[in-house]
DNA sequence: CTGAAAGCGCTAACAT
DNA sequence: ATGTTAGCGCTTTCAG
């Protein structure tokens, strides 16, 4: 069923089809109904890959995660994708496996079917995701690249009030579990928590780095048991939430003998036990941003800001911080309270 | 960047170009050679959608699920993506966000765009699936529908192996708590329940619809309190995670009181409190699988053997289940053993 | 308001 | 082994 089965049904030129559907008002209403209604009858489908040749568009954007199995993507994903159906736009999804090379074959075959790519979690170098911006519209989700468009997330401000939160709890020495050495995110947090404790006359210690997933926290207990610290913070919740299991494998007490915080509030964060304090980033309406960000682009043409878009974190504070202990924890053997 | 531009730089025609990439083998080594560099240093990239035009195929197939932000789909989604890369396909991914009518839209756009689609979690009619399997290649993920090819997991055996688990430790009676009507898992695995049951010499009650979600699981603990279950298998994981908070919240304690089974082993079963016995299903595997039946129909044409695909499930035992409790719990004082 | 014709990037006959 | 030609489904001039 083309355009043309179309046209022939009702005695027209392909154009006025092709017309009735991409130009409404450019074609008599009269003609336009009975276009439709053939259409309609003989079962005709827009195929808007055939634009692809004329127009040069798609109608499709790409999204590359760096892992479809994280669970911080589930709200990202469904907010782009929400997004750009609302424009009218396909979803093509490339998983990147946490492979740099499998990243790079993704966005290579991307390149030539969509009409944008949103980047989130890569682990492309700046230089890499340049060259890509110089091909396509681009949006890089939570991480700034200098010279592309990127949403990210108030990492610095979600920091602080973290730090706050302990510091009101009468902590003063904090302990960062870092993530991968390449997040750009990591980074970022790390400085935002030096900066923040030395405002406030606190400590800062980093170990790590770790691999931001459960097993990840699991193993960092026993670099952690060491420093044996009265609260930390974690790169991200998976880590978190590692964190939390493997201190109660260990025998320590959460929040008792330490406090815990997070990064990310994913799913699962609520229901781990004890429920995990974090900082909550809207990623669905990261994700959302990022969409609109990259409609900009491809209908508004060049230039503009390219400054990042920022989204607003705040703390959610559930049960896995509380005050600290009075004293140190060394007397295993000391009754409960 | 067109074949036409390598084409002149080369010096050849058009269609040898299309050759050397397309079709090797049937060009002079040196030629192959010569174009290939030439598209290199010209930076040509194919563009495979031209291709839906004259060959009427995309190299992509469409991925429609029911909510992108439901865990269960993470691993299946990988596992299909993975299997269509390794085909040298790329995913077009559509959220239905449990919307009837966002799932029909979405798989309309898709029709002309890809070469085949997977349905997973669909929420249509049979009927209506088998009318978009009249039109281009499906798989249908944890379902069955005849006439149309399907990959499911071994439900029954999964729902068996649970009940004699629960059998093993002295259960006499086991209620179900149930997921949306729509669902044709919750009916097997129900109808699985009552038949594993009534070997055994068990009984088994049902309560519910109750939406497959974590909040669904919450709610439903007040159905289940009328009840005093001393086990329960639900539906999925999402409702057995929020049973077990909402029993939690009401002061009944998992396991002793009362033995909770989930379904799927998804992110987070593992840590929440307690961990949670489920059964567990190769969503990955069932993933690649659904993708390499996708493969057959594509290149195989009709036909072949449109028996589902079954894949197996196993029970994972973990802390929320025990020994049926001795004596009835409505004695809420009796101090604890 | 509508038709005719050209052309998008590419491949598939059909020649040579 | 390679060039020529036609044509895929669609939009876009350009006429009328």
């Amino acid at each position: 069923m083309t355009i043309n089965d179309v046209a022939r049904e009702c005695g027209v030129a392909a154009s006025t089809v092709s017309r009735a559907f991409s130009r409404p008002g450019r074609v008599s209403a009269a003609t336009a109904e009975r276009i439709k209604e053939a259409a309609e009858r003989l079962g005709y489908r827009a195929t808007p890959l055939s634009l692809r040749t004329v127009t040069g568009q798609t109608g499709m954007i790409g999204l590359v995660v760096s892992d479809v199995t994280n669970p911080v993507y589930f709200p990202l994903i469904r907010g782009a994708e929400a997004a750009a159906t609302e424009r009218d736009w396909m979803t093509l999804l490339t998983d990147a496996q946490e492979s740099a090379r499998k990243e790079r074959d993704g966005i290579d075959r991307s390149l030539t079917a969509v009409d944008g790519l949103l980047l989130a979690g890569t682990r492309m170098s700046d230089a890499s995701i340049r060259l890509v911006a110089q091909q396509l519209p681009v949006v890089v989700c939570n991480r700034a690249v200098t010279g592309v468009h990127s949403v990210v997330a108030d990492n610095a401000r979600g920091i602080r009030r973290a730090v706050e939160h302990l510091a009101d709890l009468g902590h003063t020495t904090i302990t960062y579990v870092a993530g991968p050495e390449a997040s750009w995110a990591d980074g970022v947090r790390w400085r935002a928590l030096r900066e923040a404790t030395y405002e406030l006359e606190m400590r800062a210690v980093r170990v790590g780095p770790f691999p931001p997933t459960v097993d990840g926290g699991v193993s960092a207990v026993q670099a952690l048991r060491r420093l044996d610290p009265t609260a930390v913070i974690a790169y991200n919740d998976l880590l978190a939430i590692g964190l939390l299991r493997g201190l109660a494998a260990a025998g320590v007490a959460v929040p008792s003998d330490v406090s815990v915080i997070g990064f990310d509030n994913i799913f699962g964060s609520d229901f781990c036990t004890p429920g995990l304090t974090t900082v909550a980033i809207p990623l669905r309406g990261l994700g959302g941003e990022a969409v609109a960000r990259l409609a900009a682009q491809i209908d508004g043409g060049a230039g503009h800001q390219i400054r990042p878009t920022v989204v607003p974190t705040r703390l959610v504070v559930r049960d896995s911080t509380a005050p600290r202990r009075a004293q140190h924890r060394r007397a295993r053997s000391s009754p409960p309270t």
